[in-house]
RNA sequence: GCUCGGAUGGUGGAAUUGGUAGACACGUUGGACUUAAAAUCCAAUGACCAGCAACGGUCGUGCGGGUUCAAGUCCCGCUCCGAGUACCA
């Protein structure tokens, strides 16, 4: 807190003065909320259901700052409203607590994880509990405790025993697909699946062993184990995402990466694709997020077309989006990791092609994005062959071409495609225009709409469109292409190497994965003794002893005894971060189900979550995955719905407001803000709690925060320091970190609600600066002395005047207008507009402060509840019925119009409301200031809106 | 590069369908109360000009145009900032 010490104890002496004393308010409330469970949500009810969810935390060591509970306090106040409103409110909370802090302080310290994160998680309660949210607690769930993730792994389970039929559109039992494949095989299954799956008839899958049908059909699977290209990092003996390399070396530790294939569990995404798309236009997310997963599915709709290669049985597939260019294709470029670079190689430019590869394979992924300017590449000495001119078509391979997206090569149509103009000029291959009167001598022409085709024998003279149809239809009768529609989005590999996760349900017979049964689950996280990577590279569960599945006993044992004939290995690897955080909302609608992960009464009652507020960095994390998993369990027929969140809206960050020092450079000494410029000096993050709310830094203070200022000097400006101030990120590294619980404490969390959404839009980002909340606090201390006098609770029984009914009924059409837009800080300023307003006109009668406490309720509970009990009643506020807005309080007879000459305003005059245009107008112009105002001119017009202004022009 | 946001006083931010720009707060200044401070209350507060004062005037919502009786708001063209995403064929 920016006050020197002792400061507090001033206010908190001067608050016991006062009768509005928050800190004894809140905690009565608070214990009378738990005791009571208030917001004890019931999964039945005559009452229409509304389920308000925040996306849970991560339960971290450092705590919640007041960034966190942004969204939190903008839910709570949308689930308070609506219960006053009548509705069946389901608010919940929860934790997502596996994750990597706890596994890292477990790598350090030897701290069990469950441990570490049971302690956060206490800790995180009780900051919780201080701001007083409505959360319904007996539906708590955490995604590391065994009783939840038995569901996790049952999900995995039912997607192990899924694929995905393209004709029904939806997932259907394995089973049936059995059944398919023993009654036809699979030439006329269309299904998601690996691409290297051969055709098999029913009699050949008959004949086929145990072994090769499981084989067979996890090519099918909606979670399948695959070889997949990795960041590998030997050291920390994990794979890491490409955002947590930096320069080829892993960010932590700065450790070298190597890409490597390994076998992990991947999960079949890329079957939802088209409906992860569709789904958007019906469910009510903001535009930009909408976006951010289109780009993500990212969806071209094109052609595939085969190439032949001359003297070579391989052809190569390639998929472009304009097919109407294919007379324009000059060249052809593979991945550098293309299969058939080796194959189509000719001898005299292997030496050559093998260099390239081996250049290319040492740069990251990253790094080939991130150098876009460097072209580069080398000529194979294989030629494909055009399918319509059978002209001869050189095969070159670059690295411009992603292995990972299409077929990885590309048909180089240089005249239309940038990059392949760009490849075409760098090493002079040729460039053929097939455009109708577009120049290309300076960069390539990538427009479609009203392109005419030329040069391209049976395309000549048609629009783009027509072209790409015809295109399509010609490659189909000569059988070397058909229409295709290519998504970005990959499926999601799904292993991780870590200890702190759900471990798969899943074991080996020889080498094929085998589900345990889900009446044994859960399947317990094991004991290690270390958390790292074995020596052998294995991840960390390869350091448990005790990890074998019995299939006999059906339960875990010692790995001694694996004998390959009833005790089989278990997988080693975790699950990731996002299979707890992917299907949990339905978990709180029957969160102590012991049967079920939630019962078909409780999913059908609640549906799903109408209102989901969180952080947008999860876009295409969690938002995506979660609903993949509810299509997922919708199609087999687990959930009545397919889509998770109804509506979303993304709270804007926090930010802090970081404090400055200025040390001369190579000295010990300070030197105040505004005579730094005059030196050399270095910035120095101070802590903000030892500057005040004038900027001044607490001198003394700041010589006790760190050992090596004890002695620092200061040069001042009037005796003051000042420090500089600068909005970043809040974080603990730079020293701007406000804790709730000290605003909780100094102002009570009533202001804390009321100030953080005060800040501004819910959706903005926006800095925290705590100076402000003196304003808030004020606001609620004025709004306790509409309801005293002197020390007493008075309020009378007597009728309001009509201008404090107007005052409350004005604020009950705005409030609630601004709740259902999520307009949170208007409302906040609409209270103080209604507080002034009541104070000025002295009221304090009943019919007026009974509603007003129900109105604020939502924002300040704990004020609200107190106030409601005074008033005489003794069931909580939280259920009081929303006052009813009634128009005819704000009914007026006259109105203060604005006169403006030439649309700029000179003074208001009040005239009736009911006075006609005309009679306005003739009011206004015999007015003596109109009269002034246009100083003898005529006016050329009088423009009359009856209600809102008068407009002379002259 | 692309996509999506945004730009309003010293600060955070208001402004339904175009209709009194700057609500509400913070901060600042002055005053009351006090031995003093805190707290509380009152007043002023976009910039500039004029004046003893009252009444005024000019300019003002990132920049340049336009539509309109009237533009922060609508249209066209820019600048800057933020977020996401990226060799996607």
């Amino acid at each position: 807190m920016p006050f020197p010490e002792g400061f507090r104890d001033i206010i908190r002496d001067a608050e016991q003065d006062m009768s509005y004393n928050f800190n004894q308010i809140e905690k009565k409330w608070q214990e009378y909320w738990a005791k009571n469970q208030t917001f004890k949500a019931k999964n039945n009810s005559e009452k229409p259901k509304y389920y308000v969810l925040d996306m849970f935390p991560y339960p971290s060591g450092a705590g919640l700052h007041v960034g966190h509970p942004l969204g939190y306090i903008a839910s709570d106040i949308y689930a308070r409203f609506k219960r006053h409103k009548g509705f069946n409110v389901l608010h919940p909370q929860g934790y997502d607590s596996f994750g990597l802090p706890a596994e890292q302080y477990a790598i350090q310290t030897g701290q069990h994880p469950a441990i570490t994160t049971e302690a956060n998680i206490k800790r995180y309660r009780e900051q919780l509990d201080q701001i007083g949210f409505s959360f319904d607690w007996s539906r708590e769930v955490r995604t590391s405790e065994p009783n939840y993730y038995r569901w996790t792994q049952w999900i995995f389970i039912q997607l192990f025993e899924s694929w995905y039929d393209f004709e029904a559109d939806k997932a259907r039992p394995i089973t049936e697909l059995e059944k398919i494949f023993a009654a036809e095989g699979n030439s006329g299954v269309n299904a998601a699946c690996d691409e290297d799956v051969a055709e098999f008839t029913a009699t050949e899958w008959n004949g086929s062993s145990s072994e090769e049908k499981q084989e067979q059909l996890l090519k099918y699977r909606l979670t399948y184990l695959a070889e997949t290209e990795v960041n590998w990092c030997p050291q920390l003996g994990t794979v890491l995402a490409n955002d947590e390399i930096v320069n080829g070396v892993s960010e932590r530790g700065g450790y070298p990466v190597i890409r490597k294939k390994m076998t992990q569990w991947s999960m079949r995404i890329s079957a939802y694709a088209e409906r992860l798309l569709q789904g958007l236009d019906k469910i009510d997310w903001t535009e930009s997020l909408k976006e951010s997963q289109r780009n993500w599915i990212g969806k071209s709709v094109g052609a595939l077309v085969e190439f032949n290669i001359q003297d070579s049985e391989f052809k190569i597939p390639v998929f472009t989006t304009r097919p109407d260019t294919i007379y324009g294709v000059t060249f052809m470029t593979l991945a550098p990791e293309h299969d058939l670079v080796q194959k189509i190689t000719t001898p005299e430019h292997k030496a050559e092609v093998d260099a390239y590869i081996e250049a290319t394979a040492k740069r990251s992924e990253r790094d080939r994005m991130a150098d876009v300017k460097t072209i580069s590449g080398v000529f194979t000495g294989a030629y494909a062959e055009h399918p319509f001119t059978k002209e001869p078509v050189p095969i070159w391979i670059g690295d411009y071409v992603l292995a990972g997206y299409g077929t990885g090569a590309v048909m180089a149509v240089p005249c239309g495609d940038q990059r392949d103009y760009d490849f075409a000029k760098h090493f002079d291959l040729p460039i053929r225009n097939i455009f109708k009167d577009v120049d290309i001598s300076e960069e390539a022409y990538s427009g479609k709409e009203g392109t005419v085709i030329a040069n391209s024998d049976f395309l000549n003279d048609l629009e783009y469109k027509e072209a790409l149809n015809k295109a399509i239809l010609e490659l189909e009768k000569i059988g070397q292409g058909r229409g295709k529609t290519n998504y970005r989005l990959r499926d999601a590999v799904f292993s991780r190497q870590r200890y702190w996760g759900e471990p798969f349900p899943a074991y080996y017979v020889n080498g094929l994965p085998q589900m345990i049964e889900k009446e044994h689950l859960p399947l317990r996280l094991p004991e290690v003794e270390k958390y790292l990577p074995t020596e052998t590279g294995e991840p960390p569960l390869g350091n448990a002893s005790v990890w074998a599945w019995d299939i006999e006993k059906n339960e875990v044992v010692e790995n001694e005894k694996i004998d390959h004939k009833t005790v089989y290995p278990l997988e080693l690897n975790t699950m990731p971060g996002w299979a707890g955080s992917s299907w949990y909302l339905f978990r709180y609608m029957d969160a102590g189900n012991e049967t079920e992960f939630v019962s078909e009464e409780a999913q059908k009652y609640w549906e799903n979550v109408d209102l989901y507020i969180g952080g947008s960095e999860h876009a295409t994390g969690h938002l995506l995955y979660s609903r993949f998993w509810t299509k997922f369990l919708y199609d087999r027929g687990m959930l009545t719905v397919d889509e998770p969140f109804k509506k979303l809206i993304n709270q804007g960050m926090i930010l802090g407001t970081s404090a400055f020092v200025y040390r001369l450079e190579g000295e010990n000494k300070f030197v105040s803000k505004n005579l730094s410029e005059a030196h050399n000096v270095q910035p120095i993050h101070v802590d903000v709690s030892l500057v005040n709310a004038s900027d001044e830094l607490d001198i003394e203070g700041f010589k006790n925060w760190r050992p090596e200022f004890s002695d620092a000097e200061f040069i001042t400006e009037d005796g003051k320091y000042i420090v500089g101030r600068e909005v970043e990120k809040m974080s603990k590294s730079k020293y701007n970190v406000v804790n709730p619980d000290d605003i909780c404490e100094d102002y009570g969390a009533d202001t804390l609600r009321m100030y953080e959404m005060f800040l501004g839009p819910l959706e903005q980002a926006k800095p925290w600066n705590t100076a402000g909340i003196t304003g808030v606090h004020n606001f609620l201390k004025k709004l306790w002395k509409l309801y005293h006098k002197g020390e007493n609770f008075e309020v009378s029984e007597e009728k309001a005047s009509a201008e404090s009914l107007k005052s409350l009924h004005k604020t009950i059409k705005k409030v609630a207008e601004d709740i259902e837009n999520f307009s949170f800080n208007t409302s906040v300023s609409t209270f103080m507009i209604c507080v002034n307003e009541l104070t000025a006109q002295k009221c304090n009668s009943r019919e007026v402060l009974e509603p007003l406490a129900i109105l604020i309720a939502p924002y300040a509970p704990h004020i609200a509840e107190e106030l409601w009990e005074k008033l005489g009643h003794d069931t909580s506020v939280a259920t009081a019925e929303y006052p009813v807005f009634e128009e005819k309080y704000l009914v007026e007879s006259t109105k203060e119009y604005p006169i403006s000459f030439n649309g700029k305003m000179r003074f208001t005059l009040e005239l009736p409301m009911d006075m006609s245009k005309e009679e306005i107008e003739k009011t206004v112009l015999a007015n003596e200031k109109t009269q002034q105002q246009l100083n003898g001119r005529e006016p050329k017009k009088v423009i009359v809106v009856p209600g809102k202004i008068v407009n002379i022009v002259g």
